[in-house]
This record gives C-alpha cells, structure tokens and sequence, in this order.
DNA sequence: GACGGTCGTCAGAACCTCGAACTAATCTGG
DNA sequence: CCAGATTAGTTCGAGGTTCTGACGACCGTC
C-alpha cells in the first residue's frame, strides 16, 4: 500500500489497474445519467451490472460484487423501488429467489453497452490491435487466479 | 454497466480491471492487518498509499485517489489521530499543508511494498514473463487517456 | 491593494457497509 | 422419516464513507 517502485516511473500495478477500472466505470455511469437514468447510485450499479438474463440469486450477485449479502440485499431493496430490478421465487429452491432486471433495468442496458463499447473502442484504437488483445488476454488469464468468485 | 459480452464468454473489460485491482487492494490490506496494521480501514488505505515521499498536498492527494478535498480531509484526519500521518504546513504555500507518513505509517510502508512485490511475483509466474510485460506496458500507456489526475 | 482563483476546513445529510441475530427451506446421516 | 447442520435471505443497528454547500485564509496579478 506504498509506492516503492521497483523501476522509475512505475506505478504500482494496482494503481494501474485502479485508474482504467474507475474511467470506464465513471463513464458509463454518467452516460446512464444523461440518458436519463439519474435515479440510482454507484454502489447499485455495480450490483445490477451482474444480474444475468435469466435472473440471478442475491448471494451470487453478492459474491461477485464482493459485498456482504446484507449490502448486496439492501441494494436491491432500493433497486426494486426505484423499478430497475424484481424479485422473483427461484422454481428450484424455495428459499432463493432470483434478482432480474425490471422494466426501467432493461432500459438502460443497451445504453450502457453501447458506452461499453463505445470505450472500448476508443482504448483499442490508443493501443492499437494487437496490444489491446494482450491486455484482454492477459487480464482474462489472471482472473484465473484472483477472481474469488469465479 | 449491462453484460452483452460482444464474443462468448468474454468479461467485459471494466470487470477484469475490477477483480483483479480488488484482489490486489485486499491482499495488501489482509497483510497490514496480520502484521499488526489493523488499525485503518482501506478508504484510509487508498489515500495514504498516494502520499509520496516528501508530502503530498490534500488537494492532490483527492484528485489522484477520486474523492472530493472533503472527504480526502476526514480520511486524513482519522489517519492523524491513529499516527500514520502528520500534517506539515508547505513551505512554498501558506494556504497548503503537506500530509507525510508519521512513524506508523513509515513502519507499515515496507510491509506493504513486500506484499505488492509478491503479489506481482505471482502473476507474473501465472502469465509467463512476456505477458506480464505486455499487461505492465498496455495499462501503463491506457493511463494516458484514462488518468484525470495524471 | 483589490480581484478572482486556489487550499483546506466545517457542518450536515445521504449513503454504504458490515456484524449479529433471525426465519425459512434444504440437505444429510442414522 | 426426522433431528441436526447448512444455506438463502432478511431485519436491525452501528459505524464509516462520501457528497454539497458554505466558509476563512492565502496566492498571484493587474
């Protein structure tokens, strides 16, 4: 949690890993914000960026967000009465139930990909091609060994 | 912030930036803890490990870890009253004040470059050396577009 | 020396997060 | 088939984080 760097110039890797993560979320969240969809926050946001098309338990939308399932609960209760999300019974387990996106959620989706993609496109064409796959490949190859959640 | 992955089983890139930043930041704090360091939460961590070797001014200290002055300044106060850092006034601007490491937070320092160094160790055995290389350099030249502070 | 801009703080409110304790449903071994 | 262990999710309450807005002090310049 120092900076002692190894080599001049180099920032440490979590800094690096840290500025990229926050652009592309800042991004996206103030494209959502302009498209209208000012009604949420932050922390909900990086829970129903999880929720898959078919629904997902809010333990597993807790693991992956790595937050407790009382914050991850709570998120979804704000969530639910703002109408991005719903709260459906899981048809194998009685005690689950899955999180899916609601009306107002299915909305925002294609602006959000779109930013996405928009970003995306914009860092390809900074690293060029052939760069920007080693850093897909190399980032995907690590989460192999530091995704929690997997 | 909508998971429409544009080829198969591919994250989308904020995602991978997200878990592996958080899986460093947690190996690091889990460390300070261990070694006795368990006195600062990690919003006090993600400020402190911004202050560089001969001060750093609160105002840069907020821009570089994105919070607001405000919020920069509490941090740093509880971080004062634990002893991990000292507000000097700046010689060159009597409005400014130069936060460093007091004596806890120059005792922690080394614990936690061991820690990054590790850590670094592991992916880099994980990727091969030439990939690791090539994340280094492909985050290194995205920060050029995606450092507000920088 | 007066002006606009910058550095940092204070105060207040909203928000996020977690630990502990709980209910309900599932699973497991005898 | 049922008692105990486990798991899904919630509620409650406390503490931490973060922001907006307003402010006093200081800088640089004209």
């Amino acid at each position: 949690m120092a900076d002692v760097p190894p080599e001049p110039d180099e920032l440490n890797t979590g800094l690096l890993l840290f500025v990229a993560y926050r652009a592309m979320e800042n991004r996206i969240f103030a494209a959502l914000e302009r498209a209208g969809f000012d009604d949420f926050t932050l922390a909900q946001a990086r829970v129903m960026q999880r929720i898959g098309p078919d629904g997902t338990r809010l333990t597993e939308l807790a693991e992956s967000a790595q937050v407790t399932k009382q914050t991850a609960s709570h998120l979804v209760d704000q969530l639910e009465r703002t109408g991005y999300v719903r709260r459906t019974p899981d048809p194998t387990d009685a005690r689950a139930r899955l999180v899916r996106l609601a009306e107002r959620g299915v909305a925002a989706q294609p602006v959000a990909a779109a930013v996405l993609a928009e970003v995306e496109d914009e860092w390809r064409a900074h690293l060029g091609e052939r760069r920007w796959r080693q850093l897909r490949e190399a980032l995907a190859s690590l989460r192999e060994i530091t995704d929690p959640y997997r």
